[in-house]
DNA sequence: ATGCCTATTGGACATCTGCGCAATAGGGTT
DNA sequence: AACCCTATTGCGCAGATGTCCAATAGGCAT
């Protein structure tokens, strides 16, 4: 198998199996079985489990940005992707909403993939703060601090989220 | 040592070391050394790791709850005790948020953890719905659904000391 | 055909984990 | 003084974990 696909493989395993086990409960050895390998040859990809770990919850996070963006097609007033938004980011998947929980709870301990979870997080604000920025422009909606608004609402979001999963 | 101060010994040190490495670094070696003592005592006194991690939050998280209570005292009207919520949730330190994140993210995989910090959480919960109902009811407040609203209020505040923590 | 490069294997290694158990010691009751 | 109860020790066990490494195999360039 070509290194890219190979590397592609890996990450499609490592993701498997963190939907299943959560980001906690991933090892080598369950990835290297999902993926009907040897573990050693993770470690040949890899260099490390945290970076593993790290690209794999990238990914996750990255396609629910892109999903996003995907159902802003057809879409082209402010008010009404600011409806798209929430639509998707309530969609009634635990465990996506799990994975993002362990994220938070394991950047402490993982230098790599707390980076990630920082930056798609940014990446989360900068598109709310678009959409809302859109609507002052064109006069359909009123705020004074996009920027701080936007966090103040993601913030509420993940709060909800939350208690969904955690406390049903 | 009695037996009763000796589980509040116990308690202690994994306070302390939760604070430190978090819920899911807290072993029970790490509690015995804490507590100069030998392992096989933590056993003596909690049957599991996952009991007596349940047990340390509880008091940590109850901690919080007393906290705010004590300083009702001197405040009676609705709003002024509000403020005082927002206030007591909002000088929460960091390590404080983290463990609350841990017990989340843990939560999952720990089953007398999940049950204390569901429990805790209703707590805080009713908390806020009492004041709220107080605010009704004396009609310095405004509100058709007491129960929904706290829920959300709730939801934004740890979204947002998510944030804080998770995103610096 | 020859030789190199690297993907891949399978297992070793050191360390950590929660938990259990036989042995000890020391205080309290009789 | 004799005795029992239990707090406490220290170690062992079985399993898991991340990481590393020597050995193999198979494709590709020469």
């Amino acid at each position: 198998m070509s290194p890219d696909d190979r590397r592609a493989a890996i990450v499609a395993a490592t993701r498997a199996v963190m939907a299943r086990n959560g980001i906690a409960g991933t090892t080598v050895r369950d990835v290297a079985a999902e993926l009907g390998t040897s573990s050693g040859l993770i470690h040949h990809y890899y260099a490390s489990m945290d970076e593993l770990l790290a690209e794999a919850f990238e990914q996750v996070a990255r396609e629910d940005l892109e999903r996003v963006r995907r159902a802003f097609a057809g879409v082209d007033d402010a008010i009404g992707r600011l409806r798209v938004f929430f639509d998707v980011y309530a969609r009634d998947d635990d465990q996506g909403i799990q994975t993002w929980l362990d994220a938070w709870s394991e950047a402490a301990r993982r230098p790599a993939l707390q980076r990630i979870s920082r930056r798609l997080n940014e990446e989360w604000q900068a598109l709310l703060a678009s959409i809302i920025g859109q609507g002052v422009a064109d006069g359909s909606m009123v705020c004074d601090d996009g920027e701080a608004v936007s966090w103040r609402i993601l913030s509420l979001l993940a709060g909800l989220a939350l208690q969904v999963v955690a406390h049903g």
